[in-house]
DNA sequence: CGCAGCGCCTGAAGGC
DNA sequence: TGCCTTCAGGCGCTGC
């Protein structure tokens, strides 16, 4: 499931690939999530950005081409459009390669809208600033999540309090915080704690070049290495590596969850 | 406005 | 072996 290591592993790679490329052609398959994709025909591609887990092309006619992954999305560029029944959308380039979306499980989604205007991808329009962000501190994360009742494990999931974390980050971030998933407030040594790990677990992933469980490829084809390195997402069952404790599985607003029950108690 | 609940999708895995 | 059921989950939408 891409996140934001996973969409920033893709930028990197897809950039030299396509910068300065103009699009020549487009075709999407013909559900609603996909079919504005040959909207996005005439213009040159002046940026590769992300924002979250949504890659964002700027193009020179002052428009945006903006995919998200979903579970399954994988991005790939081919000498030729090829006969996969799972390629929901193709761009042909000015030198001929063509750009593809193939996504199994059509939980992505493609918009071509005028720079920054993102009314119709709402959850871009709302999430919260990038991890890195200079200007956010604990205390401004402390902020964002008191905005909210919901459990902490389930507003990183909206996105709102900081962009881009999703189910493995999340897990991931809030076990080496030490805080329980399902908690409803937090203290500000919880959330500093909480902001160090979510920019450790996230750097990690990109370093590693994202995580893959089963969809996730990089823009090469090739797996990304960082489920090597999960200390918790995905290992119920087994000791938790601090403290030997075994992992928990719960599901916590129908989500899959994984954590310690020693390192992570509950108030 | 916030948020819980639902639907979208399809391959994998498990039960019998 | 094969059929059927269940599960996974990000996000948009609906309705309270």
């Amino acid at each position: 499931m891409p996140e934001l290591p996973e969409v920033e592993t893709v930028r990197r790679q897809l950039e030299p690939l396509v910068l300065g490329r103009r699009i020549v052609e487009g075709w999407g398959h013909p559900s609603a999530k996909f079919s504005s994709a040959p909207l996005a025909a005439g213009p040159t591609i002046d940026a590769v950005g992300r924002r979250g887990k949504y890659l964002v092309l700027d193009l020179d006619d002052g428009r945006q081409l903006i995919v998200h992954l979903g579970m399954t999305g994988q991005l790939r560029m081919r000498p030729s459009p090829d006969l996969d029944p799972h390629v929901r959308a193709w761009w042909v380039l000015d030198h001929g390669d063509v750009l593809e979306l193939r996504d199994v499980r059509r939980f992505g989604r493609i918009g071509v809208v005028q720079a920054g205007e993102y009314a119709t991808l709402p959850t871009l329009a709302a999430q919260g600033p990038e991890p890195w962000d200079p200007s956010l501190d604990h205390g401004g994360l402390w902020t964002r999540l008191r905005r909210s009742r919901a459990r902490v494990k389930t507003q990183l999931l909206s996105q709102r309090p900081i962009a881009g974390v999703g189910n493995i980050y999340a897990d991931e971030a809030l076990w080496r915080a030490g805080i329980h998933p399902a908690h409803r407030t937090v203290t500000h040594a919880e959330a500093a704690r909480l902001l160090v790990a979510l920019r450790h677990v996230l750097e990690q992933g990109i370093a590693n070049g994202g995580t893959t469980l089963r969809d996730y490829r990089t823009v090469e084809g090739r797996p990304g290495r960082n489920q090597l390195e999960l200390g918790c997402y995905g290992r119920a069952g087994l000791p938790c590596g601090r403290c030997g404790q075994e992992l928990r599985r719960s599901v916590i607003d129908a989500r899959g969850t994984t954590h310690c029950p020693r390192c992570q108690p509950p108030r």
